[in-house]
DNA sequence: AAACCTTGATAAAACGATTTAGCCAATATT
DNA sequence: AATATTGGCTAAATCGTTTTATCAAGGTTT
């Protein structure tokens, strides 16, 4: 069986005696600008079909100096949280015409260094990037070359560019104070890595709605940075801790910490609601039906993408735009029974 | 500020006064093999350094006919199960130098066809396909176009391909006959799409279990098919209608619907273990977290990704092989308390 | 009849790499 | 001394498009 060569515009140039050019106007509807009669603008779509062709994006784009790709940077897309991101920026991303590719950096600024260069030497038209901690240096490389990226859930400090995120202050204020109305009277905070700006907002709103209300213990003892690779052998020591210290409450920052805590209270035997009070950011399916069901903070992720996908294109297509933007949006508490 | 131009090969050739070709020899690693001086290819290796080149894989893309992307075609990004496997499969790629573009397919075929053309049109070296239901027509056109591809999770009948998937019809035979142990009686099945090479085995193992059981009764009435996009409207009452009909346990099919059910047994105030038993394909996190404890069928999504891309890389690499493998790979029976 | 449009096409130069054929010294071989 | 070999490089073709400049032929205008 042959092997079957892919067609190209000169084949159906071949076919029809005319050149490579006329192929190439007609068939990037370019026909009347360039006034092809209709007749032969009809000839080449229908031989093109009936070939066949498909355009080598390749060459194009090497043409056109436009790949038609985005690339997208999660810290891991298997966390269901950035599995839904990946759905929203594709969906968005195919309304434009753009493919998406995508990386997973697992918080580790290598990687996404690594990442960052791999992408741009694919020539991608834009990046969707989610910052991981001391980032700023490649990021600000990537800036110099001019590629259009914009930020999401998170942004990088030192690097002036439109990031989207959710009310990251609000969300935790307002999960940390349903646990104090519900009359908790010490409230532990978790988070895997203090020096994300989503992180310290989150923070911030604990803390600001334990200062402003009548508990009176010393807040900070009680904020536990838990590393994602030290889930498995920090996290129920610093659980136990935590509760042997007098905390009668939890806010997760993230659904990771949240849904691997789960595991640990089953097993420590602490009971969600009687000996303790959970909040979580993020609505992973498992807050969802797990019993009693876990109070948190869903993001609007498929807005935050809708705006990144916005942003990210007018850079692309060079729509002018005087500063950098920083896109909050609203969270949507969901209250359920874990506290 | 200056929009600062790419650096490319010429520009590190001007700066030496060489020729390109000199400089695509020595970047690419054939110096020797073209007897390049020594002190001349330390020279174009540090310039390049220097000047921060990048190669353009368009451009390499197009010369060689090799794009370094492979193309990954998943019903839904957003699924776990898809989100685990786009990890393993990214992981698995990045050691052969591909880069992944991911599309969902929403378990229609005609997006499938529209994703798979488009990939084709991108120059993918080769993909990875999880093929939806009625999708053999394009799939064969796809090997027409002779561009390598392996099926993973399911595969589609008529297409002769490398396909990986898990041991279905163990696994469900595994989980039916617990059900059976434990002296349930009745015993529905639920799968979003019989027409599915997986849901197939999977229904085939069940009804096995069920007839080489002594329970007997008209086992293929409590087979329930209940599309994705039915599961809001159709779901509920299928489960009270099976519930009804004097079933007192359940065969989920996949982990969505294992999922969604929990959710409405919770409403209908059905209790798990109590009053009916269950068990699901998958082992998403949220069958970890609820109480009871799902009791399981967990793929090995990792071993698959890694044969599947082994299959692949030789096909793309054009190592021959006599014919197509249907490989299965056993899953791990995760035994909880949810029957 | 010369000058001018108009219409409908073509030819050729890009884009940035890879890859092959070949050139020219200098050295080695007979 | 003539020839062959080797080392070190260059020139040019090529991949499949896009895009611009150009051209031929016919029709209008003076």
């Amino acid at each position: 069986m042959m092997p079957k060569k892919r067609i190209r515009q000169v084949d159906i140039a071949d076919k029809l005696n005319v050149s490579v050019g006329l192929v190439s106007l007609v068939l990037s509807g370019k026909s009347h600008e360039f006034r092809i009669s209709d007749e032969m603008a009809a000839k080449v779509i229908e031989t093109a079909k009936a070939l066949g062709y498909r355009p080598n994006q390749l060459a194009r784009g090497l043409r056109t100096g436009k790949s038609g790709i985005i690339g997208l940077l999660v810290a891991d897309i298997s966390n269901p949280f950035f599995g839904k991101m990946a759905r929203c920026i594709e969906n968005e991303a195919a309304k434009l015409e753009y493919q998406v590719m995508f990386g997973s950096s697992d918080e580790n600024s290598e990687k996404l260094e690594n990442l960052i260069n791999t992408f741009s030497s694919r020539q991608v038209d834009g990046m969707i990037i989610v910052p991981v901690f001391d980032s700023e240096r490649i990021l600000l490389s990537l800036q110099e070359q001019s590629i259009p990226f914009v930020f999401v859930d998170r942004y990088c400090e030192g690097v002036d560019e439109d990031a989207v995120v959710v009310d990251n202050y609000l969300g935790s204020y307002e999960l940390t104070s349903l646990l104090i109305k519900k009359g908790y009277r010490k409230i532990a905070a978790l988070a895997h890595n203090l020096g994300l700006s989503n992180i310290k907002e989150r923070i911030q709103g604990y803390t600001t709605a334990l200062k402003e209300s009548p508990l009176d213990y010393p807040v900070e003892e009680f904020i536990f940075e838990v590393d994602f690779d030290q889930v498995d052998t920090r996290l129920e020591a610093v659980l136990k801790r935590a509760h042997k210290d007098g905390c009668d409450a939890f806010f997760f920052a993230n659904n990771k910490l949240g849904i691997s805590s789960l595991k640990y209270f089953d097993k420590i035997g602490l009971s969600i609601k009687d000996d303790i009070g959970i909040v979580s950011f993020d609505n992973p399916e498992a807050f969802q039906v797990t019993k009693p069901g876990i109070t948190c903070l869903e993001q609007p992720i498929d807005l935050m993408c809708e705006k990144a996908i916005q942003l990210l294109s007018r850079k692309i297509e060079g729509r002018v735009k005087t500063k950098p933007e920083r896109i909050s949006l609203p969270g949507n508490l969901i209250i359920r029974e874990s506290c």
